[in-house]
DNA sequence: GTGTGAATTTACCATCTGGGAATATGGTTG
DNA sequence: CAACCATATTCCCAGATGGTAAATTCACAC
């Protein structure tokens, strides 16, 4: 949010984007796609998830832009698009330290 | 996600997080936050939202830990607590461009 | 062409969530 | 105390979304 104008519309697609992260299944499958390309039948296996459901979550995620993919015969290849993802999870998981550490205070105190 | 072992039940906390971004009446308030306090009232006219819905967003916010709070006798003046979220925000733009100038190109090629 | 395997899309259901109206709470004033 | 104002909460509705099963598409092999 660079001092700039943010216009509703840019608001919109900012918020779009976090949409998609803001679903643990999906956080699940950038995590998976961490340690490199897979096809969809071994995110299958890695998450849990089922088909259908994650095909739904890959297009989101390739919707906003965080994967890209390829075919390969039969299969289809998805890896990792953004390298800043991460960098916006250690933030998110930086404040949540935080976070819960003042809970304990204010439990402590009680 | 430091290379570290990323627990079902953190990336649901995380995904709270993104959560409470993934909406831009959010992001709205928290970009009249910027320029400095604010009490409901204030942010109401900032943004045009409802009295209500106004109120059920900051709780948001303020349960994700994005904002911080204290009564001026009538009033309750919000303010930022989470110097990280635009950079987050800042990242999330970043990638928003290289979207937009893929999506350029895709449309020139055809 | 047919058959098979992998992935996507569709249809449907249950749940969640933003919005607003009405109500409740909290604090100030007289 | 009552009256008033700012904020929070509750209730309800409409639209969005995750999950699953069924149907469809796509690519390869025969």
């Amino acid at each position: 949010m660079s001092n700039a104008k943010m216009t509703p519309e840019l608001l919109s697609l900012i918020a779009d984007r976090f949409k998609v992260l803001a679903e643990p299944a999906r956080l699940e499958i950038l995590q998976a796609l961490r340690a490199g390309e897979r096809s969809v039948s071994d995110l299958a296996q890695d998450t849990g998830l089922g088909q259908a459901n994650l095909s739904k979550h890959l297009r989101s995620l390739y919707d906003g832009g965080f994967v890209e993919r390829h075919r390969e015969g039969l299969f289809v290849i998805y890896r990792l698009a953004d390298k800043d993802v991460f960098r916006i999870c250690d933030l998110m998981c930086g404040r949540l330290e935080e976070l819960s550490s003042k809970r304990r205070k204010l439990l402590a105190s009680r």
